[in-house]
DNA sequence: ATATGCACCTGTGTGC
DNA sequence: TGCACACAGGTGCATA
Protein backbone atom coordinates (compact mmCIF):
# COMPACT_ATOMS: atom_id res chain seq x y z
CA UNK A 1 0.00 0.00 0.00
CA UNK A 2 2.37 2.97 1.04
CA UNK A 3 4.23 5.04 -0.44
CA UNK A 4 6.52 7.76 1.06
CA UNK A 5 3.62 10.19 2.02
CA UNK A 6 1.88 7.31 3.60
CA UNK A 7 4.82 5.50 5.51
CA UNK A 8 5.59 9.69 6.74
CA UNK A 9 1.80 10.59 7.53
CA UNK A 10 1.81 6.95 9.90
CA UNK A 11 5.37 7.80 10.70
CA UNK A 12 4.19 11.26 12.36
CA UNK A 13 1.47 10.46 14.45
CA UNK A 14 3.09 7.21 15.71
CA UNK A 15 6.35 9.59 17.04
CA UNK A 16 3.47 11.78 18.36
CA UNK A 17 2.31 9.44 20.52
CA UNK A 18 5.13 6.44 21.06
CA UNK A 19 7.98 8.59 21.30
CA UNK A 20 9.29 8.27 25.21
CA UNK A 21 7.36 5.37 26.07
CA UNK A 22 8.15 1.70 26.98
CA UNK A 23 7.04 -1.82 25.47
CA UNK A 24 5.25 -3.45 27.99
CA UNK A 25 3.57 -6.39 26.03
CA UNK A 26 4.15 -8.19 22.75
CA UNK A 27 1.31 -10.09 21.17
CA UNK A 28 2.12 -11.84 18.22
CA UNK A 29 -1.00 -13.15 16.45
CA UNK A 30 0.14 -14.53 13.32
CA UNK A 31 3.27 -15.48 12.44
CA UNK A 32 4.15 -15.59 8.19
CA UNK A 33 6.95 -16.22 6.26
CA UNK A 34 8.29 -12.87 7.18
CA UNK A 35 7.05 -12.58 10.70
CA UNK A 36 9.09 -13.06 13.72
CA UNK A 37 7.77 -15.61 15.32
CA UNK A 38 8.34 -16.91 18.89
CA UNK A 39 9.53 -16.16 22.25
CA UNK A 40 12.76 -14.94 21.48
CA UNK A 41 11.03 -11.45 19.40
CA UNK A 42 8.77 -10.83 22.05
CA UNK A 43 11.43 -11.06 24.55
CA UNK A 44 14.20 -8.88 22.99
CA UNK A 45 11.24 -6.11 22.17
CA UNK A 46 9.39 -6.06 26.16
CA UNK A 47 11.16 -3.27 28.27
CA UNK A 48 12.82 -1.00 25.22
CA UNK A 49 11.95 1.85 25.12
CA UNK A 50 11.43 4.20 22.50
CA UNK A 51 13.41 7.08 21.22
CA UNK A 52 11.71 7.96 18.07
CA UNK A 53 10.04 7.00 15.19
CA UNK A 54 11.60 7.94 11.60
CA UNK A 55 10.99 7.07 8.60
CA UNK A 56 13.71 6.27 5.51
CA UNK A 57 12.16 5.49 1.97
CA UNK A 58 9.54 3.41 2.44
CA UNK A 59 10.84 2.01 6.37
CA UNK A 60 9.37 2.75 9.41
CA UNK A 61 12.23 2.20 12.12
CA UNK A 62 11.61 2.44 15.36
CA UNK A 63 14.58 3.60 17.55
CA UNK A 64 14.59 2.14 21.08
CA UNK A 65 16.95 4.60 23.79
CA UNK A 66 19.67 1.08 23.90
CA UNK A 67 19.96 2.01 20.29
CA UNK A 68 18.83 -1.08 18.22
CA UNK A 69 16.11 -0.38 16.38
CA UNK A 70 12.88 -2.04 14.41
CA UNK A 71 12.64 -1.61 11.46
CA UNK A 72 9.32 -1.80 9.59
CA UNK A 73 8.25 -2.61 5.88
CA UNK A 74 4.45 -2.53 5.08
CA UNK A 75 4.25 -3.66 1.36
CA UNK A 76 1.50 -3.42 -0.31
CA UNK A 77 -1.19 -3.66 2.22
CA UNK A 78 0.08 -3.53 5.99
CA UNK A 79 -1.01 -1.01 8.58
CA UNK A 80 -0.10 0.27 12.00
CA UNK A 81 -2.93 1.56 13.60
CA UNK A 82 -3.64 2.56 17.42
CA UNK A 83 -6.57 0.58 18.71
CA UNK A 84 -8.55 0.56 22.01
CA UNK A 85 -7.93 -1.60 25.16
CA UNK A 86 -11.48 -3.64 24.13
CA UNK A 87 -10.32 -4.15 20.56
CA UNK A 88 -10.88 -7.60 19.07
CA UNK A 89 -8.39 -8.61 16.83
CA UNK A 90 -9.26 -9.50 13.23
CA UNK A 91 -7.71 -12.17 11.02
CA UNK A 92 -5.52 -10.40 9.46
CA UNK A 93 -3.67 -8.69 12.77
CA UNK A 94 0.04 -9.90 13.21
CA UNK A 95 1.06 -8.31 16.09
CA UNK A 96 -0.43 -6.24 19.03
CA UNK A 97 1.55 -3.86 21.15
CA UNK A 98 1.26 -2.27 24.06
CA UNK A 99 3.07 0.56 25.42
CA UNK A 100 2.88 2.15 29.18
CA UNK A 101 0.20 4.85 29.45
CA UNK A 102 -1.78 2.14 27.57
CA UNK A 103 -1.36 2.90 24.47
CA UNK A 104 -2.10 0.30 21.90
CA UNK A 105 -0.50 -0.09 18.38
CA UNK A 106 -1.73 -3.52 15.83
CA UNK A 107 -0.17 -4.44 12.90
CA UNK A 108 -1.78 -6.04 10.37
CA UNK A 109 -1.23 -7.06 7.12
CA UNK A 110 -3.95 -9.39 4.74
CA UNK A 111 -1.16 -10.21 1.68
CA UNK A 112 1.87 -10.88 4.67
CA UNK A 113 4.20 -9.35 2.16
CA UNK A 114 5.41 -6.67 5.13
CA UNK A 115 8.41 -7.46 7.88
CA UNK A 116 9.26 -6.19 10.78
CA UNK A 117 12.94 -6.57 12.02
CA UNK A 118 14.55 -5.99 15.40
CA UNK A 119 18.18 -4.92 14.30
CA UNK A 120 21.65 -3.65 16.09
CA UNK A 121 22.56 -0.13 15.19
CA UNK A 122 25.51 -1.17 12.81
CA UNK A 123 22.94 -3.16 10.87
CA UNK A 124 20.59 -0.46 10.53
CA UNK A 125 23.09 1.68 8.98
CA UNK A 126 23.92 -0.36 6.39
CA UNK A 127 20.06 -1.30 5.42
CA UNK A 128 19.32 2.56 4.95
CA UNK A 129 22.96 2.94 2.97
CA UNK A 130 21.31 1.05 0.31
CA UNK A 131 18.35 3.15 -0.71
CA UNK A 132 18.99 6.50 -2.80
CA UNK A 133 18.57 9.80 -1.58
CA UNK A 134 15.29 11.31 0.06
CA UNK A 135 13.29 12.82 -2.57
CA UNK A 136 12.00 15.92 0.04
CA UNK A 137 15.54 16.46 1.32
CA UNK A 138 17.74 16.56 -1.85
CA UNK A 139 17.85 19.53 -4.09
CA UNK A 140 16.52 19.22 -7.93
CA UNK A 141 19.87 19.39 -9.23
CA UNK A 142 21.02 16.36 -7.55
CA UNK A 143 17.33 14.50 -8.06
CA UNK A 144 17.30 15.92 -11.81
CA UNK A 145 21.37 14.31 -11.78
CA UNK A 146 20.17 10.74 -10.25
CA UNK A 147 17.36 10.28 -12.46
CA UNK A 148 19.76 10.95 -15.81
CA UNK A 149 22.05 8.20 -15.01
CA UNK A 150 20.61 5.52 -16.44
CA UNK A 151 20.78 6.24 -19.90
CA UNK A 152 18.79 3.76 -21.89
CA UNK A 153 15.90 3.25 -19.47
CA UNK A 154 12.75 4.02 -19.19
CA UNK A 155 11.65 7.08 -16.83
CA UNK A 156 9.03 5.20 -15.00
CA UNK A 157 11.39 2.20 -14.40
CA UNK A 158 13.90 4.80 -12.67
CA UNK A 159 11.38 6.63 -10.64
CA UNK A 160 9.89 3.11 -9.06
CA UNK A 161 13.81 2.05 -8.63
CA UNK A 162 14.80 2.77 -4.69
CA UNK A 163 18.47 2.85 -5.12
CA UNK A 164 17.93 6.12 -7.37
CA UNK A 165 15.46 8.05 -5.64
CA UNK A 166 13.80 6.56 -2.30
CA UNK A 167 10.37 6.39 -1.06
CA UNK A 168 8.53 6.75 -4.67
CA UNK A 169 5.72 4.14 -5.83
CA UNK A 170 3.39 3.34 -8.56
CA UNK A 171 0.91 6.36 -7.49
CA UNK A 172 3.32 9.08 -7.13
CA UNK A 173 5.59 7.82 -10.39
CA UNK A 174 2.28 8.44 -12.34
CA UNK A 175 1.14 11.68 -10.88
CA UNK A 176 4.78 13.20 -10.91
CA UNK A 177 4.77 12.03 -14.81
CA UNK A 178 1.69 14.04 -15.44
CA UNK A 179 2.59 16.78 -13.78
CA UNK A 180 5.86 16.57 -15.78
CA UNK A 181 3.98 16.44 -19.00
CA UNK A 182 6.50 13.12 -19.65
CA UNK A 183 5.70 9.51 -20.85
CA UNK A 184 6.20 7.15 -18.53
CA UNK A 185 8.07 5.12 -21.35
CA UNK A 186 10.26 7.60 -22.43
CA UNK A 187 13.85 6.40 -22.61
CA UNK A 188 16.71 8.30 -20.12
CA UNK A 189 18.60 9.26 -22.84
CA UNK A 190 15.76 10.89 -24.54
CA UNK A 191 15.38 13.84 -21.24
CA UNK A 192 17.20 17.25 -21.83
CA UNK A 193 17.94 18.91 -18.83
CA UNK A 194 15.19 21.07 -18.58
CA UNK A 195 12.80 18.38 -19.12
CA UNK A 196 14.48 16.27 -15.92
CA UNK A 197 14.88 19.53 -13.76
CA UNK A 198 11.35 19.41 -14.36
CA UNK A 199 10.44 15.93 -13.48
CA UNK A 200 12.49 16.42 -10.26
CA UNK A 201 10.38 19.39 -9.12
CA UNK A 202 7.28 17.97 -9.72
CA UNK A 203 7.80 15.17 -7.57
CA UNK A 204 8.72 16.66 -4.76
CA UNK A 205 5.87 18.92 -5.06
CA UNK A 206 3.03 15.86 -5.40
CA UNK A 207 4.76 14.22 -2.34
CA UNK A 208 4.48 17.19 -0.58
CA UNK A 209 1.12 17.65 -1.60
CA UNK A 210 0.44 14.20 -0.68
CA UNK A 211 1.53 14.81 2.66
CA UNK A 212 -0.64 17.68 3.47
CA UNK A 213 -3.33 15.25 2.83
CA UNK A 214 -2.17 12.51 4.60
CA UNK A 215 -1.65 10.04 1.59
CA UNK A 216 -3.62 8.70 -0.99
CA UNK A 217 -6.04 6.09 -0.08
CA UNK A 218 -6.75 4.02 -3.49
CA UNK A 219 -7.82 1.30 -1.63
CA UNK A 220 -7.34 -0.16 2.00
CA UNK A 221 -4.61 2.02 2.87
CA UNK A 222 -5.77 4.33 6.59
CA UNK A 223 -2.87 6.12 8.58
CA UNK A 224 -2.15 5.64 12.29
CA UNK A 225 -5.89 6.77 12.95
CA UNK A 226 -7.46 5.01 11.28
CA UNK A 227 -8.54 7.22 8.91
CA UNK A 228 -7.87 7.15 4.94
CA UNK A 229 -5.67 9.87 3.38
CA UNK A 230 -7.56 12.54 1.32
CA UNK A 231 -4.76 12.83 -1.48
CA UNK A 232 -7.26 10.45 -3.70
CA UNK A 233 -9.80 13.16 -4.40
CA UNK A 234 -6.50 14.98 -6.23
CA UNK A 235 -5.05 12.47 -8.05
CA UNK A 236 -4.87 13.32 -11.83
CA UNK A 237 -4.24 9.94 -13.40
CA UNK A 238 -3.51 7.44 -11.10
CA UNK A 239 -6.09 4.98 -11.12
CA UNK A 240 -8.50 7.36 -13.45
CA UNK A 241 -8.12 5.34 -16.71
CA UNK A 242 -11.08 6.44 -19.24
CA UNK A 243 -11.41 9.46 -17.48
CA UNK A 244 -11.09 12.96 -18.18
CA UNK A 245 -7.98 14.18 -18.21
CA UNK A 246 -8.09 17.40 -16.25
CA UNK A 247 -5.47 19.17 -17.99
CA UNK A 248 -6.79 18.82 -21.29
CA UNK A 249 -10.14 16.48 -21.44
CA UNK A 250 -8.71 13.71 -23.16
CA UNK A 251 -9.24 10.18 -21.75
CA UNK A 252 -6.61 8.60 -19.66
CA UNK A 253 -4.58 5.67 -21.03
CA UNK A 254 -3.78 2.78 -19.20
CA UNK A 255 -0.88 0.80 -19.74
CA UNK A 256 2.19 -2.02 -18.43
CA UNK A 257 5.24 -0.15 -17.40
CA UNK A 258 8.00 -2.14 -15.24
CA UNK A 259 5.81 -4.95 -14.63
CA UNK A 260 3.34 -2.00 -13.01
CA UNK A 261 -0.21 -0.14 -14.27
CA UNK A 262 0.43 2.77 -15.39
CA UNK A 263 -1.86 5.52 -15.96
CA UNK A 264 -1.06 8.87 -18.26
CA UNK A 265 -2.38 11.42 -20.76
CA UNK A 266 -1.85 10.75 -24.31
CA UNK A 267 -2.12 14.24 -25.06
CA UNK A 268 -0.03 16.01 -22.41
CA UNK A 269 2.47 13.51 -21.92
CA UNK A 270 4.85 13.57 -24.85
C1' DA B 1 22.60 -3.09 -18.09
C1' DT B 2 17.91 -3.67 -18.54
C1' DA B 3 13.74 -6.09 -19.14
C1' DT B 4 10.62 -9.84 -18.24
C1' DG B 5 8.44 -13.40 -15.66
C1' DC B 6 7.32 -15.09 -11.58
C1' DA B 7 6.94 -15.58 -6.62
C1' DC B 8 5.42 -14.15 -2.14
C1' DC B 9 -0.18 -13.74 -0.27
C1' DT B 10 -5.28 -12.54 0.10
C1' DG B 11 -9.15 -9.99 -1.41
C1' DT B 12 -12.05 -7.73 -4.73
C1' DG B 13 -14.03 -6.64 -8.96
C1' DT B 14 -15.21 -8.09 -13.73
C1' DG B 15 -17.05 -10.74 -17.31
C1' DC B 16 -19.09 -14.96 -18.84
C1' DT C 1 -25.24 -17.35 -8.39
C1' DG C 2 -20.95 -19.46 -9.50
C1' DC C 3 -16.59 -19.56 -11.32
C1' DA C 4 -12.29 -18.13 -13.62
C1' DC C 5 -9.35 -14.65 -14.12
C1' DA C 6 -7.10 -10.15 -13.81
C1' DC C 7 -5.37 -7.03 -10.80
C1' DA C 8 -3.82 -4.49 -6.41
C1' DG C 9 0.33 1.65 -2.86
C1' DG C 10 6.22 -3.61 -3.15
C1' DT C 11 10.19 -6.05 -3.75
C1' DG C 12 13.58 -9.84 -4.92
C1' DC C 13 15.32 -13.39 -7.68
C1' DA C 14 16.05 -16.14 -11.76
C1' DT C 15 16.33 -16.03 -16.49
C1' DA C 16 16.65 -13.75 -21.30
Amino acid sequence: MPELPEVETICRQLDKKLAGLKIISVRVLRSGRETPRGQRFVAALVGKTVQRIERRAKLLIFRFVDRSALVVHLKMTGRLVFIKPNYTPTRHDRILFEFRSGVRLAWSDVRQFGFMRLVKARDLEALIAAYGPEPLSASDAELADRLRAPKTRRIKATLLDQTVIAGVGNIYADEALHRAGLRPTRRLASLSRAECARLAHTLKQVLAEAIERRGTSANDYVDARGQRGTFSNFLRVYGRAGAACPACATPIKKIVVAQRGTHFCPVCQT
